[in-house]
DNA sequence: ATGGTAGCGCTGCTA
């Protein structure tokens, strides 16, 4: 199974191109995050002329994630279990079973700045995502979380932790919630392929030419439960995709990573 | 140097 986690930044901006990224990625499941869009505007048959299911859940202006899957979509979930959907977690997961795994895409809070409450709102997030996993799963099911999760593991995973003194995104709060869902039994499927591999980010700033300038973050992760963590066999972050599609058509601000599992 | 860009949508928020 080739699985894909895409933060879009707006899914209407960028369907076209994701259109052209799933023809020649060929990602049997996608999970996206920012679509920015209701349900009633998400692109059901633009998918199904590609021969992927979908599932979206969103209220419009902000956040919203989808999964697109090739392999079949059943049993979706929006929202955390037993909480209104769009209540707590602000249509930032959506859970859906595919191909014999239970896939999720989340959107994880991006605190805003250490302290402040939308930062403990982020630590909150996190701590009830590790709550929902142990209460519908088991890390020895087939379970694959993929998003944007706000939180760049390890300094390595910063162009330059030097300049990331006081910020979110690699304070020890964050980082130990994100451990708190490998102590549960997630395994970071990209690490596990890339040991040994710094200066490889899934996203970088709009601003100042971060991105040809290669300072970036590596916060979109592919998280697979134990049972799958011996069948990864390939990662990759796709750089192309964030090259945009022309002047005039601005790319994301996350560049799309897919890992290839044997189930 | 406390900047810079993008999306939504029309005012300023979010990132």
């Amino acid at each position: 199974m080739r699985i894909a986690t895409w933060n879009v930044n707006s899914l209407k901006a960028r369907l076209a191109k994701l259109e052209e990224w799933v023809s020649y990625a060929e990602p049997d499941v996608v999970c996206l995050q920012e679509t920015k869009m209701s349900d009633e505007a998400f692109p059901t048959a633009a998918f199904a002329a590609l021969g992927y299911e979908s599932a979206h859940h969103g209220n419009g202006r902000w956040n919203g994630v989808a999964i697109l899957s090739r392999v079949g979509l059943d049993q979706a979930r929006a929202g955390f279990l037993g909480e209104p959907p769009g209540a707590i977690e602000q249509c930032r997961i959506l859970t859906a079973s595919c191909g014999g795994v239970r896939v999720a895409s989340v959107y994880v809070p991006n605190g805003r700045a250490v302290g402040s409450e939308q930062y403990d709102f982020k630590l909150a997030w996190l701590r009830r995502l590790r709550d929902d996993l142990a209460a519908t799963t088991t890390p020895d099911d087939a379970v694959v979380v993929c998003g944007d999760f706000n939180v760049a593991p390890e300094d390595r995973d910063v162009w330059d932790i030097s300049q990331f003194l006081g910020a979110t995104h690699v304070s020890e709060p964050e980082r130990a919630a994100l451990r708190e869902l490998e102590v549960w039994g997630l395994v970071d499927a990209f690490r596990a392929v890339y040991p040994d591999a710094d200066r490889l980010y899934t996203w970088w700033d709009y601003r100042a030419g971060d991105f040809h300038n290669g300072r970036g973050m590596r916060i979109d992760l592919v998280l697979v439960s134990r049972a799958l963590a011996g069948g990864v066999r390939y990662a990759l972050v796709d750089r192309e995709a964030r090259k945009g599609m022309g002047s005039d058509k601005p790319p994301s601000d996350h560049a799309p990573l897919f890992v290839d599992i044997d189930l």
